[in-house]
DNA sequence: TAGATTGTTAATCGATTAACAATC
DNA sequence: TAGATTGTTAATCGATTAACAATC
């Protein structure tokens, strides 16, 4: 069922878009590519193409069955497994995280968080079902052992991430959600993905000195 | 200097990259497309193109000038400027968002932090080099005006991000960054930028759950 | 001059989207 | 059958990268 042939990086990136679109719809029996793509914000063909990957079960005329597709899709990012997360830094953003699985991100469950402030260590922290207690970082490799955490979130500042994102691939880890702004280097076969919150207000401010510039350019 | 035509979209999120590994290359006079290259984790080529379309400053057998080619990324995405940033939902995510631009993002200053939360509104939240007080979102087209803030961040619940989003268009600012996981729709002319954690998570999931399927296969 | 490195071209790649035959 | 909507093809687009002539 679940593909051999791996799908199109923006193909998954897209189908969780997807599946929140269908859950706005659970009442519905069928839903249209038009329908699907309106509440996922892209375009109809895109989305007939990206579930074509899938192995498209629609029906010409009718649409796709929204309970069926739905378990299509959850079959392929396995979002019914819970996700054991590891979080990295639990200052204001490593918490923000903690918040958003507790409350949004249902498939994943912090099961452990690091931190080197020793004000912070030792801590306990609420996480959705339950509670973990904050754990100096040196422990890594054993907590992660423990709790079979596979995937990572470094939410520390960009001066000790690679000597951290060393240690997460050491432990065994192979995928990693990279939030400081030091570009990791890793080898073959972890995956990274990096939000770079800096990169994104320095994208903004680009777009607002063009505009700035056009309205110069239009009163002259 | 500025150019006309638009950069690239994808040049325009390097350029950042290429500004922090100028930074850590100050002590040097120049630098080797292949040097910039590895310290901002791409391809040599990559760098040449790119900074090609800013108008070439390299000289050939030599390198890039670090200091006058910092100058130049930075007048493109207008770097030296402080932008003024809204920031809607000070929640840990808001606060987290607060400490990244007081410490890391200095071109960024946060003059207005808002929030629904009768506890959190009225509080005091150090900014950078001063104190904000957290408003109420009904009173955000008078603060922003008041302010003069340019770009807005949406830290919020998905539920009312799309009617935050449109008190904020309304209000004449023209680039959000949307940390909630609601897809936005706004009128030509704003730019958004859309940073999704369990999207993130989910293209993990899928990462992970194709190893696991790798490895059974293998097994077997 | 010899060695190094740029700036630019052309090939390649992946993603997007319009269009339409297939078919419910 | 008539109308609707899929699944797939082919065109288009933008981004990446190898290669190399230009030139310091």
């Amino acid at each position: 069922m679940t593909g051999q042939t791996p799908l199109p990086e923006a193909t998954v990136t897209r189908l969780p878009l997807y599946l929140r679109a269908l859950a706005q719809h659970a009442d519905c029996d069928t839903i249209s590519s038009q329908e699907l793509a309106d509440a996922a914000g892209v375009n109809p063909a895109q989305v007939r193409k990206d579930l074509s990957y899938l192995g498209s079960n629609g029906v010409r005329g009718v649409g796709y069955r929204v309970g069926p597709l739905g378990e299509l899709i959850a079959s392929f990012t396995a979002s019914h497994k819970q996700w054991p997360v590891a979080i990295v830094g639990m200052g204001n953003l490593g918490q923000a995280l903690v918040n958003h699985a507790g409350q949004r991100a249902r498939d994943f469950v912090v099961v452990a968080g690091f931190d080197v402030d020793p004000r912070i260590v030792g801590s306990a922290v609420e996480v959705g079902d339950g509670t973990i207690e904050v754990s100096p970082i040196e422990s890594l490799p054993q907590v992660v052992a423990d709790t079979g955490a596979t995937i990572a979130v470094i939410a520390t500042p960009p001066e000790p991430a690679q000597q951290i994102c060393d240690l997460i691939v050491a432990s065994g880890i192979t995928s990693i959600l990279n939030f400081s702004a030091a570009p990791l280097v890793t080898p073959a076969g972890v995956h990274v993905r990096h939000v770079d919150l800096a990169k994104e207000l320095h994208v903004l401010a680009y777009h607002e000195q063009r505009n700035r510039l056009r309205e110069e350019a239009t009163v002259s």
